[in-house]
DNA sequence: TTGCTTGTTGAACAATCGTACAACAACGGG
DNA sequence: CCCGTTGTTGTACGATTGTTCAACAAGCAA
């Protein structure tokens, strides 16, 4: 009698199977946080073997790279979808993609972990180090782009995305750090009061 | 022949002893991120011997919270002579506690690499989330009670306190994270800004 | 079916981790 | 001078780390 045991393993595309091992990577982190990440925690977490992290990613620094990488796309898509869903008015999209840094999926514990794991990693390596500043030149020039149609002149429009960008940081910062100091409501509220003062003053 | 050999070890005050050891764990964290504070690196710092940090702190993350506690205090030390050397014009007090994070001793990496290594232990253990909330608290308190000596009203005062904070914690990670992006002028400038739209709306 | 490609496994490896603890010695009080 | 206190040492220990790699098997082509 011939028996067709189940396999093992089965193959998956390499796209799915990265896929599958940075999810779990981020799932890790913000269960264990950053000293929890190993490769067999990881490796578990995904339902894999220990080997296949070398082969992918041919590290663990390389696989929370990707991770943060694969992260911070996610939230750019978020992003848009707010922009989009906000409307066609210039400032009700600036505010939609200020504010959507204070909501569901960006505010979150989970993503702030990855985030501090990837930050912890900055300093000592050099291409990480130019990894988070393109990804932060990117978010920044998305910013600028919307801040010009809000009619912000070129001359302060670099200077008003870097204050920005980072009135958003501290807030979605501390935020996720400690919940229960103040509401993503009342970030919010501040998020637009500062945004006001700067578009009213450009008209 | 009676040799009287140089001592092997110097006994040291228990209080001069866990300085030695805090200082040498910031200095780890600062040349080799989160992951290479261990504590035979830490102990080879402090140039004392591996057993001292479980005599002095029980174990590497409490070290590693007296650490930030250290540094937090250090920090407010600098904001603190930033203000008294401001002279007694609120406004420019308020300004001099503000722009002071973004000038040495407190705009630099190595202390970015401790608080790094602090909020990766915040999201895993309750006792260092506590610790960190009051820090923060702490600052915040400060900075609503110069922002109350500028005439700012009771009413906003804890709202532009946690907006100011925000602000400043973005401008300073950043600064660190990645400078060359943006100067320290400009940051400085950018909380100038930002402090005037408060006090000016307030009188 | 047969054979080849290659995704996948898991044991093995050396290195490093944090902690515990018995032995030692510096220092002050007798 | 000696003796007790205690700061200090460094080894030993088991657990865990990241990486390597030979063996295996799933899936496809012929």
């Amino acid at each position: 009698m011939s028996e067709a045991a189940s396999p093992a393993f089965r193959r998956a595309e390499p796209d799915v199977r990265r896929l599958s091992l940075i999810e779990a990577c981020a799932r890790v982190l913000a269960r264990n946080g950053a000293a929890g990440a190993s490769v067999r925690a990881i490796a578990q977490e995904a339902g894999a073997s220990v080997g296949l992290v070398g082969h992918y990613f041919g590290g663990v620094d390389a696989l929370v790279a990707a991770t943060y990488d694969h992260i911070d796309r996610r939230v750019a898509e978020a992003l848009d979808l707010a922009v989009a869903a906000a409307g066609p008015a210039p400032q009700d999209r600036l505010e939609a993609f200020v504010t959507a840094s204070f909501a569901p999926p960006i505010a979150d514990t989970a993503l702030l972990a990855t985030w501090i794991a990837f930050w912890s990693l900055v300093t000592a390596r050099k291409d990480i180090a130019r990894q988070h500043d393109e990804q932060y030149a990117l978010y920044r020039a998305r910013l600028e782009a919307l801040l010009g149609d809000c009619g912000v002149p070129v001359s302060t429009r670099r200077r008003h995305a870097i204050a920005v960008t980072a009135l958003v940081d501290g807030l979605w910062l501390e935020l996720c750090l400690s919940p229960g100091c103040f509401t993503p409501e009342e970030a919010r509220d501040i998020a637009r009061g500062f945004l006001a003062s700067i578009t009213s003053s450009s008209r």
